[in-house]
DNA sequence: CGGATTTGACCAGCGC
DNA sequence: GCGCTGGTCAAATCCG
């Protein structure tokens, strides 16, 4: 009832029409139990209703005819859960079967790589459904997540099945989840103002403004934001894209000031990235990305701006998925969302959560649906564990989901080059989480990861190099290859995402040579240049502004040192990145790699 | 001199 | 209605 009115009240962005029948059991899932209680609740009403009327003056011919129609109305009402129910079985039993896949490569996977599992994380496997496509270290581990994924089915509020951690997509592509087919939304459709420059005219700029103005007005729900954490000793980090710093403000909780950017590469452009320090750990730089670029990208933004393209994606639709629960404040949403082709399933939660978002400052804006990526270790992982995680954030109890997908090497020995270059290290100050509401975790070794990305890559005509091979067992490899390639969905949200972190690294492997990166952001600064001296955090706060401005993040910060530890996926010298400096927009380019690019 | 950065002022949203 | 805060503007300043 409220739930169709909803649904179909929901027009403007033509969005839900566009919405598949997955995304609709979704969130009809969580409410069919809820029609079920509605049901039985009016009838009593009705009931009610009718003996008053028996007890006044209506005729007896007027009470049939009432009784008829709602007897009608609850009927179609059953009929539709009844539909919704199948939707929801088959969707699982889809979603059982991939999970079967993957559980038989896993088991290949952990024959042959028994012994290097002990370094696996310890994080609270209990909460946590990992789809791990590297090594798993026994079966205990595969029972306990098939635990998790029972535990999370006979989950209250859930009539059934309806937290999955991984689900193929048969909806339309993210974009069509999209609630605003704004222009932000066609990041890869080139714009003609592409090649205009910066600064445009104050018209042209108030055009745009209005324009984005608009589009703001026609959709209440403000623009999600992506918020990347990493360890990052410079002022901001390389990401790829063009800034222009336009305002500075020191956020209330944060010392550090907040700085305000925007993208520069297309005057048109309306993304826009906040940088700070975090508060409990000024080694932790939080860039925070909103907007989606409209233009095409340099090759270096181009990964992180997918990854966070798919983030703010799963935001979107997993609010637009919110939108259609009866009663957002209280259910246990179970949003599903589009990643890239990916579902990502943002599980439930009764309550919202703030998940690894350690500035309040930056996660403040309660309407700001926020995604974040962190690129810092996780807490409670071990150390040959980092992780790489998403989660998404709403503030608004509306949106009290939160998903997460962590890329974290199983063994220490293919561990090493992911840890040392991007996730150094792990006395990240994060708060305390709760992960039961964290489904979707994907754990990958490196090996796997480098051939999603291989693949990815190949089918993305990228100009980026592919990563070297290690040691590890190609069968397994391949097994783990040929169900994630079998599904494209799947690939190339995963791609996407580890794209982002492999992107710099892969690149910078190449000595200098990186054929991603776009020279003609002129980012031709040298290592000394964007690295200044200092190691020390405190010192090069972005704080001041100082003159130092890119930051490769942490990733790199250990890559000089560990270079020679790995045969393979090594992190570049840091020549070879190009880092932005701070003086110039164009400078500010990073095209190295960990990056943001929201879309 | 042109472009980027800095920084105080201004505006809008939100909570009380 | 008022104050607080986040976000943006734009003049001043800096820098190559």
């Amino acid at each position: 009832m409220e739930l169709a009115s909803e649904r179909s009240g929901d027009g403007g962005s033509g969005l839900k029409e566009e919405k598949s029948s997955d995304d609709y059991t979704v969130g009809d899932a969580e409410d069919a139990p809820r029609k079920q209680e509605i049901i039985v609740q009016e009838a009593p009403a009705a009931n009610t209703e009718r003996s008053k009327q028996e007890a006044g003056p209506s005729t007896s011919a007027d009470k049939k005819e009432e009784l008829e129609s709602t007897k009608a109305e609850m009927g179609a009402v059953r009929e539709e859960n009844q539909r919704l129910k199948r939707s929801l079985n088959k969707i699982m039993n889809e979603y059982r079967t991939l999970e079967m896949q993957f559980q038989d490569v896993l088991k290949q996977g952990t024959k042959r790589n028994k012994g290097n599992d002990n370094q696996e994380d310890t994080l609270e496997e209990s909460d946590l459904v990992s789809l791990s496509l590297g090594r798993v270290p026994n079966n205990q581990r595969n029972d306990e997540k098939i635990k998790v994924c029972k535990k999370l089915k006979d989950d209250e509020g859930f009539n059934e099945d309806l937290t999955l951690g991984l689900c193929k997509s048969k909806s339309g592509s993210t974009t069509e989840a999209l609630p605003n087919p704004s222009p932000e939304n066609s990041s890869e459709v080139p714009k003609e103002e592409a090649g205009e420059t910066w600064p445009p005219s104050k018209e042209i700029q108030k055009t745009i403004r209005d324009t984005e103005d608009e589009v703001a007005q026609q959709n209440p729900m403000k623009k999600p934001r992506v918020c990347v954490r990493a360890r990052c000793d410079t002022p901001t980090m390389n990401d790829g894209c063009q800034w222009r710093k336009y305002g500075q403000k020191i956020a209330k909780g944060n010392p550090c000031p907040r700085a305000y950017y925007r993208c520069t590469i297309a005057p048109s452009c309306p993304v826009r990235k906040q940088v700070q320090r975090c508060v409990d750990d000024m080694s932790i730089l939080i860039t925070t990305y909103e907007g989606t670029h409209n233009h095409t990208l340099p090759p270096s933004a181009t990964a992180m701006a997918s990854t966070t393209s798919a983030a703010a994606s799963m935001l979107l639709s997993g609010s637009s998925t919110s939108h259609s629960a009866s009663t957002p404040s209280t259910t246990a949403a179970t949003s599903a969302t589009n990643l890239h082709g990916l579902n990502f399933y943002l599980s439930d939660g009764s309550k919202p959560r703030q998940l690894y978002l350690s500035n309040p400052a930056l996660s403040s804006s309660p309407s700001h649906p926020t995604i974040t990526l962190d690129l810092t270790s996780h807490p409670s992982s071990s150390s040959s564990s980092p992780f790489v995680r998403f989660s998404s954030n709403y503030n608004q109890p509306r949106y009290p989901s939160s998903s997460s997908l962590s890329f974290s090497s199983s063994s220490e020995i293919n561990a090493l080059s992911w840890s040392n270059g991007f996730l150094n290290n792990n006395n990240t100050i994060q708060p305390p989480y709760n992960t039961r509401n964290i489904l979707g975790n994907v754990n990958f070794g490196r090996q796997q990861v480098e051939n999603i990305y291989q693949s990815y890559m190949q089918k993305n005509n990228s100009n980026i190099p592919s990563v070297p091979q290690g040691g590890v067992p190609a069968d397994t490899i391949s097994a783990a290859t040929k169900v994630i390639t079998a599904d494209p969905t799947f690939q190339s949200a995963l791609a996407a995402a580890l794209t982002s972190f492999i992107g710099g690294g892969v690149r910078g492997n190449q000595g200098g040579n990186s054929v991603g990166e776009s020279p003609s952001l002129g980012q031709k600064k040298k290592w000394g240049e964007v690295f200044p001296a200092s190691n020390n955090s405190s010192s090069t706060l972005p704080c001041s502004t100082s003159k130092v401005n890119g930051c490769a993040t942490s990733f790199l910060n250990k890559t000089p040192a560990n270079n020679t530890q790995t045969k393979s996926l090594m992190f570049l010298p840091p020549s070879s990145l190009p880092f932005s400096t701070p003086k110039s927009a164009s400078a500010s380019a990073s095209p190295a790699d960990n990056s943001d690019t929201t879309n």
